[in-house]
RNA sequence: GGGCGCUUAGCUCAGUUGGCUAGAGCACCUGCCUUACAAGCAGGGGGUCACUGGUUCAAGUCCAGUAGCGCCCA
């Protein structure tokens, strides 16, 4: 039965995933009569690989989901992966680019099932990763967004908000990726504050007169400027509203008319504009009825708009024009000038807006459910600050474009009628015009944006929209575990679309959990080179270390500085868990037999024990309940390490060492009660680290019982709370804390054995320390303990005060004294400053006149503890003199 | 420009509704290879809670302002 001296987790995680995940144990079954709990997981990207961030976020549903399995809920993890237009589309391109080949030169089929062969052989890397986490994942219900089910389920959505008006064709400037040669959204651009220029050129008047300079920022979009603004408050230009002036390069007719928009403090307060390429000048443009020229094709490159231009990119154009003007005597000056520049979120590529046409979603009638289901308390955003966050976004939401110019992705089920233009939207594949009847019709090339469809993963992947049983029993899921930086992406839409589709929302509460940033509190990322993967950190310590170490970090509200460090100290923790284990069995000898704990057996440490068990029962769920993973972790960390293993532990010592036959009843309650608190608070951890506790359980658990994760997680027990005892054991402690205080202090040497003599007048401490003489001795390393009221201290004592209690020990040949007048004028000092605050306090008439009762009598009673035990130290100091 | 957040020990962080001598881990110093664990045990040093002012009997905690840092949105 004996356990290697150090936990070696190479030997024990893969063996133990391998027994959960083919027994199926993960597996929620709908039909199982108990109360249901559901996590939906944030799909990972099926290009995606495990860093920190998904760590994070997954070991916290993992320890929901594991601690409501064992609580005896019907637990269901929902995995799944997540398609990824851009990001996967890019991938396989890159691959062919390899081969020099397009995606042109394969088409759209074959390109679509290159795809799909890519994602069988090199996809979803992660999900074998999140095994590694130990991820207890329903993986038998595993979906993915291009599933079948799923894909009924976009084409639903996508034919009901089409028939309700709320999903159109616009055409509109939109944020356009050169790039990737797809539209995006709004919030998938990133903008980067940018160095730049302002530039300033020279508009000849028309018909003479002189020139008018406008500044901008993108000289190359005056290929297309069909007029200029000016504030029609600005009396510099009273003047030239009305006018037209010449398109310099161009030599285009346009002309100056005043608008609200323009910024008088902006450049010279004449700006170009540019309706094809600005969504305010295309505004302007709309407004003042002005031509729209689009000057650049898909990939960023000037068009036949252009003129001499044609072929440029937009930055050699850029180049170009500068240039042209500046031998024309056409650019004035030029100026530095910050500003903010727009980025593809996926390829970092500067976006181009950019005037098309494309599906939108009408989302202020969602938005407005959204806001008042969070609003009335249905959703609970955990921190509650997330709260303002979402309401601000939501409030200020604008159409959504759903469309992507990709091939990889949900085709958007719209058919175009050759014959009558009419559009014929169904949730099933039309074989004819709904209108005209006609079989010319073609299918929408566009697909739909990622994010539309995992919009609606909280119940597709419960089967919507077929009327399953999983559905009725698992939606509304129980929380969302997300970081923030996808609450508009997804966990708002998430919330819109599941009131739209489901009339309830798709989760109670929406955790919010920190980011995680490098050691210097800088974000992770690949081009920084600062990520720590996390699979070399489960190699290097295992894999419960690190989950332990991510909890243990993961307070709320504030983000999570991760450094190696820390989860090399968990390690410790580990092995801490497992010696104890050893040596609990080690001494429990091979006729042990586990038995009820009989109240009345109990001794006073095992009181304390099991007293301080229920607390951290108590604790750990409450910091569960509360989202507050570092409390829970913390109170387990705590028990386990300085209760069960510092005190508990050393105390048992004692008792099952002793030769004498009169222990053997106490030596065996000792046994009792070190494999009671094994049992259980091996299941208390369990959710932070599941391979260590499985691997202890299989060595303690009883025949009948079946693995941990789905035993019983531990309730506390209120026979158990011992609050007498708890009060005893204190006092206990503060006196082998005195006794190795002095020592320490002192440097006693272990060798020496020292001889106590305690001098107290209450009859409690008293009877404390005869009973508990044999362990004051041996914690303390003491030879010998004796009670004297009467003591008369030499000036050879080493002493300490305690309330009601001295403590002195005869140190004849070892006194150290200036050493011990040393320790005793710090222990005077720091009384004397205490007394002090109290006396001040208790002087003030306005204290005692306004605060509670109950506070003034506890300083009142503090005041009298202090001046005792101060009088006391002072007496002893005086000795040494 | 608008909004949110942060500043507590050398480092990384806890600190509920204001009320024990402001805590933890790591690091550091001292002494110990004590038959579970040196990945260990025992002891110790270290903080004007960013700054200024206010509310209060009482402020790390509430309010206002200042400085620095970070994030989101336009």
């Amino acid at each position: 039965m004996e356990l290697p001296s150090s936990y070696d987790p190479k030997l024990v995680e893969e063996k133990w995933y391998r027994i959960w995940e083919n027994g199926s144990y993960f597996h929620a079954r709908e039909d199982d009569g108990r109360e249901p709990y559901c996590i939906v997981i944030p799909p990972p990207n099926v290009t995606g690989s495990l860093h920190m961030g998904h760590a994070l976020n997954n070991t916290l549903q993992d320890i929901l989901v594991r601690w409501q399995r064992m609580s005896g809920r019907s637990a269901l993890w929902m995995p799944g992966m997540d398609h990824a237009g851009i990001a996967t589309q890019n991938v396989v391109e890159r691959l062919l680019k390899e081969e020099g080949k397009t995606k042109d030169d394969l088409g759209r089929d074959a390109f679509i099932k290159r795809v799909w062969e890519w994602k069988e052989h090199s996809g979803g890397q992660i999900q074998s990763q999140l095994r590694r986490l130990g991820c207890s994942c329903d993986w038998e219900r595993e979906r993915f967004t291009l599933d079948e089910g799923l894909s009924r389920a976009v084409h639903t959505v996508f034919a009901t908000l089409y028939k309700e008006g709320l999903i159109y064709q616009g055409y509109r400037i939109i944020n356009w990726c050169p790039r990737c040669e797809t539209a995006l959204s709004d919030i998938e651009t990133e903008y980067q504050e940018l160095e730049g220029n302002l530039w300033h050129i020279r508009y000849p008047v028309d018909g003479g007169g002189g020139h008018i300079v406008v500044a901008t920022t993108r000289p190359e979009t005056m290929l297309g400027d069909t007029g200029v603004a000016v504030n029609p408050e600005d009396d510099r230009y009273t003047g030239l509203v009305g006018k037209t002036v010449i398109l310099p390069l161009m030599n285009r007719k346009i002309p100056v008319f005043a608008d609200d928009f323009v910024d008088r403090e902006f450049g010279t307060g004449l700006v170009k504009v540019t309706p094809a390429h600005d969504p305010n000048d295309f505004e302007m443009g709309k407004r003042h009825g002005l031509e729209e020229i689009n000057i650049l094709d898909k990939n960023g490159f000037i068009n036949e708009n252009g003129g001499p231009y044609r072929g440029m990119s937009r930055f050699d154009a850029r180049k170009k024009v500068i240039e042209d003007l500046e031998k024309q005597g056409l650019l004035e000056k030029i100026e530095k000038h910050l500003h903010s520049v727009g980025h593809c979120y996926r390829c970092h590529t500067i976006i181009e807006p950019y005037l098309s046409k494309q599906w939108f979603v009408k989302i202020k009638p969602l938005a407005d459910e959204g806001i008042r289901a969070v609003e009335e308390g249905k959703i609970r955003f955990v921190p509650k600050n997330w709260e303002k966050t979402y309401f601000e976004w939501m409030r200020n939401i604008r159409d959504w474009c759903i469309s992507r110019q990709l091939w990889w992705g949900h085709r958007i089920p719209a058919f175009y009628c050759d014959d009558c233009e009419h559009i014929t939207v169904q949730v099933d594949d039309p074989t004819e015009c709904e209108k005209c009847g006609s079989k010319k019709i073609r299918q929408d090339n566009d697909v739909l944006d990622t994010w539309f469809s995992s919009g609606l993963w909280p119940f597709s992947t419960l089967g919507w929209p077929e009327k399953t049983a999983a559905l009725k029993k698992y939606y509304p899921t129980s929380v969302l575990v997300t970081a923030f930086d996808i609450i508009f992406f997804w966990v708002a839409r998430m919330i819109m679309l599941g009131l739209k589709f489901m009339d309830d929302v798709p989760f109670r509460d929406v955790y919010i959990h920190a980011l995680i940033r490098d050691e210097h509190g800088a974000k992770m990322s690949k081009s920084k080179g600062n990520v720590i993967d996390p699979i070399i950190m489960m190699d290097s310590y295992g894999t419960d270390a690190f989950r332990f170490t991510l909890a243990m970090l993961a307070a709320q509200g504030r983000d999570i500085i991760l450094s190696e460090k820390r989860i090399e100290g968990y390690r410790t923790f580990c092995n801490k868990i497992w010696n104890a284990t050893r040596f609990i069995l080690m001494n429990l000898g091979d006729s042990f037999k586990e038995r009820p704990l009989a109240v009345p057996e109990l001794e006073v440490f095992d009181r304390w024990i099991l007293c301080r068990f229920n607390e951290t029962i108590r604790a750990t769920r409450t910091g569960f309940e509360e989202y507050k993973f570092n409390d829970a972790a913390h109170a387990i960390y705590t028990f386990w390490w300085h209760e069960f293993c510092d005190w508990y532990i050393e105390l048992t010592k004692q008792r099952l060492y002793a030769k004498e036959g009169d222990q053997a009843q106490s030596s065996d309650t000792a046994r009792q009660v070190l494999f009671y608190v094994l049992r259980h608070a091996i299941r208390l951890l369990h959710p932070f680290m599941p391979f260590i506790t499985e691997e202890i359980w299989d060595r303690i658990k009883a025949p009948g019982d079946s693995m941990i994760l789905v035993s019983e997680w531990p309730e506390p027990r209120e026979e158990f709370d011992f609050v007498a005892e708890s009060g005893e054991t204190a006092i206990f402690q503060e006196i082998v804390y005195r006794v190795r205080n002095i020592r320490g202090e002192m440097n006693v040497p272990p060798d020496k054995k020292a001889a106590v003599i305690i001098k107290t007048g209450s009859e409690k401490i008293k009877s404390i320390v005869r009973r508990e003489e044999m362990h004051i001795k041996a914690l303390a390393k003491i030879e010998n303990i004796s009670i004297d009221e009467g003591y008369l201290p030499a000036n050879t004592d080493a002493s300490a005060v305690m309330t009601d209690l001295e403590i002195f020990i005869p140190l004849k040949n070892i006194i150290d004294f200036d050493r011990e007048r040393a320790r005793l004028d710090k222990e005077i000092e720091k009384m004397r400053i205490e007394l002090e605050r109290v006396d001040k306090k208790l002087g003030n008439e306005s204290f005692t006149g306004k605060a509670p009762a109950e506070v003034i009598e506890r300083e009142r009673a503090k005041r009298d503890e202090y001046a005792v035990i101060l009088q006391k130290l002072t007496a002893s100091r005086s000795k040494l003199c």
